[in-house]
DNA sequence: AATTCGGGGCA
DNA sequence: TGCCCAGAATT
């Protein structure tokens, strides 16, 4: 059975692989650093989204060493957009510890990766099999989501029970593959291409003979999902605090802390505003002196933004400000600076950050 | 075991 | 709109 579906689908990824700029070489044999990196990107991320991200990741910095060496504000400018920055941070810093520690290079044993920050149980199978070849399981949603429908696997996908049993079929279809590299990137693949989460090809499967949820007609209700909760909505506000005179002066920018949301990146500086604020103005001027330790007066609407995160909502109310008494001084933030439009297009930011600088420069403009 | 952490693509 | 994506770290 299993040397079956392991052949199956051998058979069928190598006719119907994608093109990937990281597939420079056969599964098993590419370059550890290239498959650290794509793989760290694809984390969370449609493989589509990561293409152009990853091409020029590797044109700056095309070694782990480039990477070591990097500052860490060029790193994440590379990574504005892509989302979960932490994920940016971990590889530099990764990079850092294994050039120190490491001559450089990426341990080839599970247990040494997965101390490694922003290296899990996935990646680790990742490297250890596409870039060493070794016959390690790699298990990501794609493959427990091709396994559930394979067994017709009816526990909710991230229970206990669910993650043992997709465990065991995958050790045992890795030690019947010839080629155990080629098959964790054909799970992969299969459920990228047709073992889709919703409307499967199940017309093109290779395997949908054996598919026990494709003969049991059930393979749209698999994998079970384990219910979400409704994403609440929060009021953020956002200060534009102009040096001198507002639209013709450089304006003031913080960093964000490198742990929590967006953290690393610049933005101005704001709240989320809490129970204690009786308005909007209020939350603003609080947040700044807590942070800046900066008296503002807030005066006219910037403009309102509208941003999703995974888990809320957010509305950005920004406003323009003057300083009333005080110098900014890094309090609640790690870095702040004055900056212009101009300047601030070679900063990170993240999308609602970017979304007022739109705002402001259509004002300028006009 | 449950939360936190981004952003975009797509029905 | 909601759902999901080659998950990891924290609580």
């Amino acid at each position: 059975m299993y040397h079956l579906i392991a052949d199956l689908l051998t058979a069928w990824h190598a006719r119907q692989q994608r093109a990937l700029p990281w597939r420079d070489a056969p599964p098993g044999a590419r370059d550890p650093y290239s498959v650290w990196v794509s793989e760290t990107m694809a984390q969370q991320t449609q493989l589509a989204v990561v293409v152009d991200y990853f091409n020029r990741w590797m044109a700056r910095f095309p070694r782990l060493e480039s990477l070591a060496e990097a500052d860490q504000q060029e790193v994440l400018k590379l990574w504005e957009g892509l989302g979960y920055y932490s994920r940016a941070r971990n590889l530099h810093k990764t990079a850092q510890i294994l050039v120190r520690e490491h001559a450089g290079e990426l341990p080839r044993t599970r247990r040494e990766l997965l101390r490694l920050p922003g290296i899990g149980e996935y990646t680790a199978g990742a490297i250890l099999s596409l870039a060493y070849g070794l016959p390690e399981p790699a298990i990501d949603g794609n493959v427990r989501r091709v396994f559930s429908r394979l067994w017709d696997i009816d526990d909710r996908i991230d229970s206990p029970a669910a993650q043992k049993r997709i465990a065991s079929l995958a050790s045992n279809l890795e030690a019947a593959a010839p080629q155990p590299a080629a098959l964790n990137e054909a799970l992969m693949e299969l459920g990228a291409l047709l073992c889709r989460p919703r409307n499967p090809l199940c017309r093109d499967c290779p395997l949908q003979s054996s598919c026990m949820a494709h003969t049991r007609g059930v393979q749209d209700s698999r994998p079970v999902r384990a219910p979400r909760k409704r994403t609440p909505h929060y009021d953020f506000t956002a200060a534009v605090i102009w040096q001198g005179a507002p639209d013709n002066s450089p304006f003031l920018i913080a960093r964000r802390p490198d742990d929590g949301l967006l953290g690393g990146l610049w933005s101005l500086p704001g709240a989320r505003c809490g129970p204690d604020d009786e308005n909007l103005h209020a939350c603003l001027r609080r947040s700044v002196c807590q942070k800046l330790g900066l008296a503002i007066a807030v005066t006219e609407p910037l403009t309102t933004v509208e941003h999703t995160f995974t888990h809320f909502h957010m509305t950005l109310h920004a406003f323009h400000a003057r300083i009333c008494r005080g110098a900014p001084r890094a309090v609640g933030y790690p870095d702040w600076r004055w900056t212009t439009l101009a300047e601030a297009e070679l900063l990170p930011f993240a999308v609602p950050d970017r979304k007022l600088a739109d705002a402001l420069r259509a004002r300028t403009q006009s």
